[in-house]
DNA sequence: CCGCTCCTACGACGGCTCTCGTACGATGGT
DNA sequence: ACCATCGTACGAGAGCCGTCGTAGGAGCGG
């Protein structure tokens, strides 16, 4: 290891490249839009460690590629942890209010439900 | 005939019914996210022979069924006619500002695209 | 009554998705 | 050097999804 910036690095599109289909499917899963969710309420990046999910590794590192692949999150490894960010402003300028309104809405629906 | 609202009527659900998991991937399919531009733009509701669709119309069937049991839209006979509207204060009321960021940013990106 | 149009139901097919288990690479600490 | 931790890859299975064709029901107009 020449530095600790060896880390392997992921394919994320571009932000010209995001698609509004891939991202409302993105977070058309429960689990996903748990994650966002988290991620939107926390100041710094979450190692995708840090979620407890209902589900296995396996599958949570598949929630993860498809939240990276649709856009929605940008991910950099750390050492042996994968540091897991929303692209806020990268969204907010190709769907400006978009983010915003699915957190509402997600925060509105449990209220509901609760 | 005793009147011509014999007509059959259709399952929508309850406001209160409506998830937000259920919208948003009703509106990630291409097809069913161009139905609902339309319809937010047509001031009166819109038969389903109005849409000029690049699939069938058993799949054009499929499509309508997916967005009014998502409560998307509400649907309602008219003779052989089938009359679709977007449920927009019950959508606002549940989710305030979802389906006009939606919307607006279909466009946005209709028009980065082009 | 007959036909026309609009839409539906059903079955089918290919593909994608969510899920998992097991086995493995990569990193960092001891 | 070793091991523990974190995440990945791969394969697999069950289920859903988008698509179609064909056949048929419901209503309207003649």
């Amino acid at each position: 290891m020449t530095e600790h910036d060896t880390a392997r690095t992921l394919a994320h599109p571009e932000a010209a490249e995001i698609r509004l289909e891939d991202v409302l499917h993105a977070l058309s899963d429960p689990v996903r839009l748990s994650i966002t969710r988290d991620l939107a309420v926390s100041a710094a990046d979450l190692a995708c460690s840090h979620f407890d999910l209902p589900v296995t590794k396996s599958t949570t590192t598949h929630h993860f590629r498809v939240l990276r692949e649709s856009g929605v999150v940008r991910q950099t490894y750390r050492g042996t942890t994968k540091l897991n960010a929303l692209r806020r402003e990268e969204l907010e300028a190709l769907f400006p209010g978009l983010l915003d309104s699915v957190l509402t809405a997600a925060a509105a629906e449990e209220a509901r439900l609760a």
